[in-house]
DNA sequence: TTGACATATCGATATGTTACGATATAATTA
DNA sequence: TAATTATATCGTAACATATCGATATGTCAA
């Protein structure tokens, strides 16, 4: 290849170790009911039950979408009785969900 | 279970299947070449080898990337010569690469 | 203390993704 | 025409992910 790159042209790039870890917290988000569990979690608190009928998904599975974000420092939860409450603790999702909801239709009905 | 879910809370969610459309695209995002290229289109067009050397890897992965981003809708080519150049058609990917940045770190020495 | 409930974990299986070498196509140059 | 360059495709092996049923743990209520 007779290609070669001005400098400037690969100036103010993103290291490429920041973006693995930018696409692994894309590849956590890229989910259609970790996408909703989200967008739920931003409005407010919910349990694992009820994220689950949400989604319609056994409650196992939601616990595991669950844990995966939390693993990824999206959510942490707070423990009431025998129920567990997840919420957002990463602030930059709200702006990445308005993002998706601006191309994909936020809600129906705005 | 005794949770029941309000109408309201369920109001002004994306529907899933919007969401399963919009996971389909980050997931296609979701890789630290695919990343990088994407954020080296959004300043300028590019060849394949040149996007190919500036993510060191070899000029046939390249390509595989960029035909999962046409697929998706994000880029378009033009030929010219034996040169073919890509670049942006979704207009969205320049809000989500911000907020990336925006967690991520842009470029160093903003 | 027993039974029901909410959540979490485990192991197995199915499916999807990534990267690679080999090869193909198409355009250019010698 | 033959060799070279740029890009694209194919088959495949390694690896990751999703889902499921079964089971475990912790909490509450009768």
């Amino acid at each position: 290849m007779t290609t070669t790159l001005e400098a400037t042209a690969l100036a103010r790039l993103t290291p490429l170790d920041a973006l693995g870890q930018a696409a692994e917290c894309l590849r956590t988000l890229a989910h259609p009911h970790r996408l909703r569990i989200v967008q739920m979690l931003l409005r407010d608190r919910y349990t694992v039950g009820q994220l689950a009928v949400a989604c319609d998904i056994p409650s196992h599975m939601a616990s595991e979408h669950l844990r995966l974000m939390q693993r990824c420092g999206f959510l942490r939860n707070e423990k009431e009785g025998r129920k567990v409450y997840y919420r957002i603790v990463e602030t930059h999702l709200a702006n990445l969900m308005a993002c998706i909801e601006k191309r994909f239709g936020p809600a129906p009905l705005e």
